[in-house]
DNA sequence: CAGTGTGAACCTTTTCACAGCA
DNA sequence: TGCTGTGAAAAGGTTCACACTG
C-alpha cells in the first residue's frame, strides 16, 4: 500500500513563495541558502521554512543549508510544475483580458490556451495571442487542448452556470475570480480569489487604527460603544 | 480602559463573505435568515457562522434567526464600510487597468481616486474615468484625495520602491498584487494577492489526483518513489 | 560548530454538542 | 419548540529549543 504523505495545506500554500524566492536567488547567482536566508526572501520565519521543507524530504545539509538548484527542482516537482498546464479562461471582460495577458502565468508553466465568452460579439477577437471562442464550444476546446484548469472571470450571475459547464466538459480544477459562491462535485478542486475581500479586510484594520487613535486622544467613540462586558 | 474585543483574523476574513450573501438575500426580498441559511449562501458551515457572528455581538434571536437588514448594518459597521475609502492604484498595466474599472470595488465603497505610473507616456490617459498621473506626484495626490489604501500593480521589480513611496506619502494600508515580497513599517497594514500562487496550489492537487489515479491502476509511480518511512 | 530536522509546547481555528432563551 | 450563543473538545498550524550531523 502506498502511503500518501500528508503535506499540510498551509505548507502547500507556501511552496510557491519559496519557489519564487529560490528562483530569484538562482538568477542572482546564488548556489546555496540557509533556512534563514530563504525565510527572509520569502517573507516568513526560518522555523516555518525548515518544517515546511521537511515535509518534502531531507533536502538540506546540516551545518551548510540547502542547494538552491536542487531545492528548486524538488519544489517544482512537488507542485507539479515540471509539466505545462493548459488553462481555459471563461469571461473576457477586464479581468479576463488582464489574466490572459499575465506574464506570471506563462512563466510558471500555465499556458492560457483558450478564451471563451457568452457574448458572440467578442468571438474572433484575439486577446493575449489567443482567439476568443463561444462558450458553447467549451467541451470540444477542452478535449482538443487537454485543458486541466479553468478560470472563471465572468460576472457573479454567470459563475455557477459556467462552473457547471466546465465540470461537464471534464475540467477538474477551477479558480473562481467571480464574487459568488459556487459549488462543484467533490472530485473537482475549487479555489477562489475575491479581489474586493482583501480590500474589505484592509478596511477593517484601517478603521480599527482610526478608532484606536481616537481612544488614545480621549475620544472613545466606536469601541467603547460596542465593547462587550468582561466575557 | 477600553477593551478592544479580539475578533479573530479568520473571522474578519469571512465577514465580507457573509456581507455579500446577506446583501444578495436582501435584494431577493429576504428579511430573516438562520445560521444554516447564511452558511449555505456563504459557502461555510453553520457552526462557524454562529461563532463568527457572536464575536460581533448578540444580533440573532433564539428560535428565529437573524434579521437580514440589521445584520447587514452591523457587519458593514464592523468592516468600516459605512464610509467611503479613497484608493490609489500604482501601476497602470493590464492588471491596474482591470482593477481601476472593477465594479466590485465601487459597490463596496472603495473609490479609485488616483492612478499613478512611472511611465510618462501614460500620464494624461484616462482609465476608468480617472486620469493617470506621474508617480512623483503621489504625495500631493494622497493629501489631496485623502487616500487611505494603495494598490500595487507594478512589475515585481518596482514593488518595494513603490511601497516605500506610498508609506512616505502617508498611506497606511497596502494591497500588493505584484509577485514580490515587500516590507513596510509595522504600523502599515500589508496584504497580498498573488494570482499565480492560487494556480500553483491547484496544480499541486491536480497532480496529486493524477498520481492517485495511477496508483489505483497499479502504477505506483511518483508517490511510492518519494514516500517517507513510517515516521 | 553552524544549521538542519523534529519532538514538544503553544496558540489559533474549527467542530461538537447542548444549555438557554424567544 | 427551534435556533442562537458558547463552553469544551478536537484538529490544525506555529514556534520553541535542541539533539544531531556533515
Amino acid at each position: 500500500m502506498v502511503r500518501a504523505r500528508p503535506i499540510p495545506e498551509a505548507t502547500v500554500g507556501r511552496l510557491p513563495l519559496y519557489l519564487r524566492a529560490l528562483v530569484e536567488m538562482a538568477e542572482e547567482g546564488g548556489t546555496t541558502t540557509s533556512s534563514e536566508g530563504l525565510a527572509e526572501a520569502a517573507g516568513v520565519n526560518s522555523a516555518k521554512v525548515r518544517k515546511d521543507l521537511s515535509y518534502l524530504g531531507s533536502y538540506g545539509t546540516r551545518g551548510v543549508g540547502y542547494d538552491v538548484a536542487y531545492l528548486i527542482h524538488q519544489v517544482r516537482r512537488e507542485l507539479g510544475l515540471t509539466q505545462d498546464w493548459p488553462v481555459l479562461i471563461a469571461g473576457v471582460g477586464n479581468l479576463g483580458r488582464a489574466l490572459a495577458d499575465y506574464r506570471g502565468f506563462a512563466e510558471r508553466g500555465f499556458r492560457v490556451v483558450t478564451l471563451v465568452d457568452a457574448d458572440a460579439g467578442l468571438v474572433g477577437e484575439v486577446v493575449g495571442g489567443v482567439e476568443v471562442r463561444h462558450v458553447d464550444e467549451m467541451p470540444a476546446l477542452v478535449r482538443q487542448h487537454g485543458v486541466a484548469i479553468g478560470l472563471i472571470c465572468t460576472p457573479a450571475g454567470a459563475a455557477q452556470e459556467v462552473a457547471d459547464r466546465m465540470v461537464a466538459a471534464g475540467i477538474r480544477s477551477i479558480l473562481n475570480f467571480a464574487p459568488a459562491v459556487i459549488t462543484v462535485p467533490p472530485e473537482v478542486s475549487l479555489r477562489k480569489v475575491d479581489l474586493s475581500i482583501e480590500l474589505q479586510i484592509l478596511g477593517f484594520y484601517e478603521q480599527r487604527k482610526a478608532v484606536l487613535a481616537d481612544v488614545k486622544q480621549g475620544r472613545g467613540r466606536q469601541l467603547a460603544e460596542v465593547a462587550e462586558p468582561a466575557r
